[in-house]
DNA sequence: TTCTGCTGTCGATGCGTATCGACTATGCTA
DNA sequence: TAGCATAGTCGATACGCATCGACAGCAGAA
């Protein structure tokens, strides 16, 4: 293993000049600082973490907490974590896994046993038993996901009320008067996930202020349920809209549609949301939840605060979601 | 921080006294391990890993390569990562996340910093770029997938020869005479990726073994050519059977049955894979490629290997899949 | 009795880096 | 010319643990 004393030696220099030179924290002529590069490079020299971490106590390690039974369909959720780790390693940060099977006990290890400089918490659910902990944990943590009670907490989640409010809105100004609003999965509503309630709110004031009738009807990935959703939906208006925030259900959907003779962008509007949108058989108008910023900003975020850039603020980050106009989406005739 | 002085302190033993009650590496008197026990349960302490790693240069942490683009679908890949993770914890090791996009140089850096004690990479292909580079690694490493040149490589797969070798003598178990076989996508045959081979082989051997006849169909995810693929094996047989292993396209493929009036399970036989085929509207019967034993092994392996309990061996080992008998699959009239 | 071997404990040292205080040489101000 | 700040470097120390060698106490063997 070549160490710094190596180099030093290499470069004529002591050993503390070498950790000068990485660190750039005291003035080193243009001299020292090219013997001591090029003997870096001659040697192959490579620091080593470990000792670095025990004298600096700072391992440059991020925690990162994935979820067990993701509530978002997996492929989102590869999504973030590659968007984490690459973002993490972009800040000079790497990402140890932490399981969700670990519980919080996990995090008080991973921070207790300083493997981990900070952490990120993914899927952070209304009512998480995680939160508590979070808060007597003396690094920084920033969360993804908006729980109950967020104080004193650094969260980062996607706007899904604007989310909502864009959609409804982007329908209204294509002459839609009514939107079915296909709902997510019951299993969600169970489970206590608040950016739900946040869609609803959504809905509801960009429908309200805009003179919009929304029909809410059942989601869930069944046949049988969404061909009724689609047949009440139809019903419902001569042009009927639908709104399906929950990407699992829109192929069947779209199908569904299709089997009653019907064609989004056509004679019909459909809005959905996820990676697989553009590739349906009609490519559909989507809201894109912004994964990747969310990811990145919780990293920016935590970072920041690992190197006493910026304290974390406690605070709630919403990122804002866009649409994206595809195909399936028609405009009214007046 | 409490440290293991700390607890030397409270216990009224010497320093080193409290290590060897950690590893257990010198004989103790009962009184003295129950006074640092306590010692250690009163002061909660937790050792502390950086010290720890750089003492006995073990981390304990194992590097984990993920694939930027997965050819596999994302959920069967966060499977992997989950039981990796956590078949890791088991064996007192933690994950760090090393994302493709670092290419072979991330290897490098995080065994040459000494971040990780040992590697795992995923999907490996026949071509591979970090195969060369995995052999002068002076760490173990283990890999999934087999690489063209797996000379002193240690590799876990699933036998992709066996597998497709079960499903058709199952078919054939049942009385058909023939097999219409839906091919993986054209993206996966242009990527070398060797199981696909192994899977062809296998195919053709049992096919020969029990004389049946295999009629090869394109695949992928395309309306079409799925309909053609259904049109085509309803044609070359009275009672069809559909050898589907990419799991991608089996639901459009039952849809696309259905619509042709056929229904498997009833007059035609349909074997799949993957993690949702339970839940298609007919469950399928499937090739279970053992995802959660393929991970299990490959951190058995390497963990072994890093514990010095058994030098990795550099062989290809493969794990045999299963079939799991559903509702898809019919018993040909004799 | 004396020697041998084992059990149980301790002190000292090293792992490779970061950092603090101190020191020299240099150029500058008064 | 004395005094002083600054640039540039070094030596020593600390980080918290693992491990090695040493040693005391004690049993049994010779």
């Amino acid at each position: 293993m070549v160490t710094s004393r190596d180099v030093a030696r290499e470069a004529g220099v002591s050993q503390s000049t070498v950790s000068y030179v990485m660190s750039g924290k005291r003035p080193l002529s243009d001299d020292t600082l090219r013997r001591v590069d090029e003997a870096m490079t001659r040697l192959g020299y490579q620091p080593n973490s470990r000792a670095r971490a025990l004298a600096a106590k700072r391992s440059h390690v991020v925690g990162l907490m994935i979820p067990l039974s993701p509530r978002i369909e997996a492929a989102s959720l590869m999504r973030f974590i590659q968007v984490i780790a690459s973002e993490a390693r972009g800040h000079g940060h790497d990402i140890l896994l932490v399981t969700e099977d670990e519980g919080a006990s996990g995090m008080q290890r991973v921070i207790g046993e300083q493997i981990c400089d900070g952490l990120i918490l993914m899927q952070v659910e209304t009512d998480d038993e995680r939160i508590p902990v979070v808060r007597d944990l003396k690094v920084p943590v920033v969360v993804i996901g908006v729980p109950g009670d967020a104080e004193s907490i650094t969260c980062v989640d996607a706007d899904y009320r604007s989310a909502a409010e864009l959609a409804v809105d982007f329908l209204a100004a294509r002459g839609h008067r009514q939107v079915t609003f296909v709902d997510w999965p019951s299993g969600l509503r169970q489970r206590d996930v608040n950016f739900i309630e946040r869609f609803d709110a959504g809905v509801a004031a960009a429908a309200q202020r805009s003179g919009i009738e929304v029909l809410q009807v059942e989601g869930g990935a069944h046949r049988e349920t969404i061909g009724r959703a689609v047949r009440s939906g139809l019903e419902a208006s001569n042009y009927p809209a639908f709104l399906v925030p929950d990407s699992g259900v829109q192929a069947m959907l779209q199908e569904s549609l299709m089997l009653e003779g019907r064609r989004p962008g056509l004679d019909v509007s459909l809005i959905g949301s996820g990676e697989d949108a553009p590739q349906q058989i009609v490519p559909l108008t989507t809201i894109d939840f912004v994964p990747n910023v969310v990811s990145a900003r919780a990293v920016e975020l935590l970072v920041a605060g690992l190197d006493g850039r910026r304290e974390l603020d406690g605070q709630v980050h919403l990122e804002v979601p866009t649409i994206t106009e595809r195909e399936s989406t028609i405009v009214v005739p007046t």
